[in-house]
DNA sequence: ACCTGAACACCGTTCAAGT
DNA sequence: ACCTGAACACCGTTCAAGT
């Protein structure tokens, strides 16, 4: 049964729980990235040999799944009343603040986000919401997978590896006659990949077109 | 100078060209996955031996580089022309079409889509007919991030690792009494997951949402 | 029962040697 | 000049043995 009570995290053994190890591999990703995450590395980390590790988690892949869960589960989304609206705001910030609070994680949580049971709750109430103010259930569930989607793709443009000053660069070595429109708006370019303000402004205006849109 | 022809693909050697290195490198992660692209497999696909690599690419990364290069170039974006919008919409669809050509690629190539010179044409045009349309400059940046991110966002659902059987039992297995909205539109919800339709639907909702907004 | 070192089959890459 | 095998320093994981 998924929804009876976890079995106390594999007891017995050496004080360790499982998810004792999600949480430092955590913040070893967090400390030296997510090529620094070894089975022996994490091993060491806990001052364990490295196969008993083998005994919280059956393979590397399930590590990782644990590490992601932790990571997931580490901010509660806030329960959220209102509007669609109003819900949609808060969980599409909550949800990219969770995600940049391990930038080192940002690419591998944005391939299943969709099915963690924390993610599923905040769905329940955008959803549940819409429906309760008028939306198709096709233009609810398109709807939220935009507001969602968008959250995904700027942080990971946000954190992805060309950082701010490489797009600098890259525009201003673009050659002004073949690229005259970027050139003239290439200092908005760079400035819209990046923080909360510009973040907030373009939510702001996709939630416009959805409320427009239905 | 980054403007200057290519110097002939590092020729001498033994017929093989750089790019031909990286097609084949092309090949075998679309026929056998990313996780198959070793310096040893590829070496051996070539019929050279593995260090011979090493005069093509100094590294391996430099040799996943390429094929994001050679992933990204294969389909000549189209020339676009027309309103702000039919150009959005057209590279939107393109871009979209030239990410699904390789799966096993979409996680890495969400990562650094910008600074790819075939990428800035395709900004360019967008940019220089909204701006030649009246956008300011920030609506131009923001609403060019939103289309691109949403292309981004739906591309990286549709081929992300919990297939849409997946989702659909996910989904069937909430209990209703907790998940009432979402368990009454899941159908739609996985509908909205996948598909050039639906993937149209959402593009064209947004594009009608930055029109409004501007 | 619980833990773990040695060993195996892989990696990317350096280095020195082949032709 | 061009190519490459051997070797090194890593991986994840199996297996058999420690306590």
């Amino acid at each position: 049964m998924a929804s009876s009570a976890e079995p106390s995290e594999v007891p017995g053994r050496r004080g360790l729980t499982r998810s004792d190890v999600a949480r430092a591999a955590l913040e070893l990703v967090d400390r030296s990235g997510l090529e620094a995450l070894t089975m022996r590395g994490l091993a060491a980390e806990l001052g364990i040999g490295t196969m008993t590790l083998y005994g919280y988690v059956r393979t590397k892949a399930e590590l990782v799944d644990a590490v992601l869960d932790a990571a997931a589960g580490e901010l509660a989304p806030p329960q959220a009343t209102g509007s669609w609206r109003e819900r949609s705001r808060v969980h599409a910030l909550a949800f990219r603040a969770s995600l940049l609070r391990h930038p080192a994680l940002v690419a591998l949580r944005a391939r299943q986000p969709l099915l963690r049971r924390s993610q599923l709750r905040v769905t329940e109430e955008v959803i549940g919401a819409m429906l309760a103010e008028g939306f198709t259930p096709a233009e609810a569930a398109a709807s939220f997978r935009m507001v969602f989607t968008y959250v995904l793709g700027s942080v990971l443009v946000e954190t992805g590896p060309e950082g701010l000053d490489t797009a600098r660069d890259a525009l201003a070595a673009l050659p002004p006659e073949s690229f005259p429109a970027l050139r003239s708006i290439s200092e908005e370019a760079v400035d819209v990949m990046a923080g909360s303000t510009q973040f907030e402004a373009g939510l702001d205006a996709l939630l416009n077109g959805i409320e427009a849109a239905v």
